[in-house]
DNA sequence: TGTACATCAGTGAACGCGCGTTCACTGATGTAC
DNA sequence: TGTACATCAGTGAACGCGCGTTCACTGATGTAC
């Protein structure tokens, strides 16, 4: 087996592992002898294939949001199952998708959020692109919504609707507060982007 | 000086400081020693007065819900100025002033969702309650859009609308993505809470 | 008022732990001849 | 094919740091007489 091959490998197994470790017990659940344990290796040979535990968390995130894109990608190309099928029925049954995902991967998904970049480095470009990319589905619903709105009125308002439905997932899936059965939760989420993307749309028509 | 008064006064410095410090620094620069040195005593001090650290960033949390607490109230209660007030209305300026006091103390008001029980140990009931005094304001207007829904439907729809609004307002503070600037924020808070509110409202009168 | 004693707030060095990262070393793999 | 050598993945003990918490001690305060 060729050297860079192994290299290669070793890196994928590493960044696997931490996927199931992150899923399985957080962020802060993610160390550096662990891991070399679940992989078999020892802990040094993790710098060898790697700069930083922090890079890692990166490419456990980078394939989260992939995961997730593809979900939300599905979900508005899914003919409705009623027949209704505008933007806004897009959008509900992105948002669903949204929530279907955090749900099934709780932890890995708050650690999209959770994750800082340490003080002073910034975050990757491709990393951040990837995330304008998820908005974007956002707003091609938007544009249909309401075809003459500039784009930066879209951007934001693509944002305000990602935001709105977050927390209410976020909050919802914390046990905190008196756990919400996960049937109101869908509810609530269609409730929201509804109204709010009627209101959208009622703004377009004066 | 009576000795339980000197206990007092440490314990109440000590809250202060660690306020102080939590507003400037995030929960995560709360340290044991700069404590000590920032209220002047020893470090060893702080435990004859305090069980934790985490005691005492309960206690933090506690003045920040209560400040929170007040803001709210206020703006529940001020009439509109220009003349406008209903509940949706009253909601408004409330997702407003949570807005405005979120972005006046951002780490401190964000301690308050970072801040988790240590493993197995609850939180308080006393702390439990002073959360749920806050919802109870939020269904205290929904109950007057909506005179007709049952309690546990109002209690679902305060906690979707708050949690909407919060997500709008927390990810609008991230300096993360793009710093929105603050007014747009004052702007897509009241957009989602009038969209919010007005459906609810619409569901009422079929 | 003075003295002896007990209490307990206050002290800060030291303990203990977790953990990311390094580094001197080893040994397998690949290359040159 | 065989031998000598160089490279570099792999090893895991050790370093270093941060930090919450403890604990043996000290000294001020309050109390009893």
């Amino acid at each position: 087996m060729d050297t860079t091959e192994r290299r290669f490998r070793l890196r994928d197994a590493l960044i696997s592992a931490a996927e199931r470790t992150i899923e399985a017990r957080g962020l802060s659940g993610l160390k550096a002898r662990s891991l070399a344990n679940e992989v078999g290796c020892a802990v040094g040979a993790i710098y060898n294939v790697v700069a930083d535990l922090d890079d890692l968390v990166l490419a456990v995130n980078s394939r989260t949001l992939a995961a997730l894109e593809g979900d939300l990608i599905a979900a508005g190309q899914k003919e409705a199952p009623d027949g209704a099928g505008g933007p806004i029925d897009r959008l509900v049954r992105m948002g669903t998708a949204y929530l279907a995902f955090a749900s099934a991967h709780t932890l890995r998904w708050r650690a999209l959020f959770e994750h800082r970049a340490p003080e002073g480095k910034a975050l990757p470009d491709w990393y951040l692109d990837e995330q304008m990319r998820l908005f974007g589905y956002v707003e091609g619903q938007l544009c249909e919504l309401q075809p003459h709105l500039p784009a930066q009125r879209v951007a934001l308002l693509a944002r305000t609707l990602f935001s709105a439905v977050h927390g209410v997932v976020m909050l919802g899936l914390e046990e905190k507060l008196h756990a919400i059965p996960p049937g109101s939760l869908r509810e609530q989420v269609t409730f929201i982007i509804s109204s709010i993307g009627r209101s959208m749309q009622a703004a377009a028509e004066p």
